[in-house]
DNA sequence: TTCGTTTACTTCTAAATAATAGAAGAATAA
DNA sequence: TTATTCTTCTATTATTTAGAAGTAAACGAA
């Protein structure tokens, strides 16, 4: 079974979530409220490349909107084989965090 | 936050879950199960640095054991800093990986 | 009883791969 | 022109990966 690296997995799994809304800005947005924490444009733009050679995104241009800055945005969302992938991760996933206590309660 | 790599990730919920039996070796073994997939020494010892300059696990070595390649083992065990951000990254986990299908049974 | 061999384990390091930052570029409206 | 939203590009740093080399024990043949 061939893994993803930390970055890909958080992308690929954002896309998912994000449904039909996924392009480099939203997935930014909510890597960044999902972590509190800061990620460079890089960070997310990098490893969406990677996803798409490996076939695990597909990828179309919208359509461009009547406002300002209205450029049309580089949309994705995950193939099949992205969701096959993403199950079998989450499997092991399942295992390796099986009776890993929840943090106590205030 | 500050997320680990995918290594120290999983090498780190690794010694968790191997109790007080966790060195080199056996990490690598419970991993190699775990994915199905082969991983190279370095993979599991380069990382294992890492988690302990980072203070996320202490080590202590083993004693000699009367058998055949007795030689001592350096065990590792997760520190409290250590099950604090696993208790961290694993509430990121739980939302970013909320609501994914599981796998059809057959 | 010693010395070469076997076994179990760790250390080290070079090369390949991935993460990160952010400047520059492109397309829109004001 | 300038402002806004979004993407492309690329250099630097960090992480992963492979496996050779090294260490420490017991075994076994002579």
């Amino acid at each position: 079974m061939k893994l993803l690296s930390r970055q890909e997995e958080l992308v690929l799994l954002s896309i998912w979530q994000l449904k039909g809304n996924a392009y480099g800005v939203t997935i930014r947005e909510y890597i960044s409220e999902l972590t509190g924490k800061y990620w460079s444009i890089g960070a997310i733009y990098v490893p969406l490349d990677r996803l798409w050679e490996k076939g695990l995104v597909e990828t179309y241009q919208g359509p461009t909107e009547k406002k300002r800055g209205g450029r049309s945005k580089r949309y994705y969302q995950v193939t099949a084989e992205g969701v096959k992938l993403l199950q079998e991760i989450k499997q092991v996933q399942d295992v390796i965090w099986k009776d890993f206590p929840r943090v106590a309660e205030e």
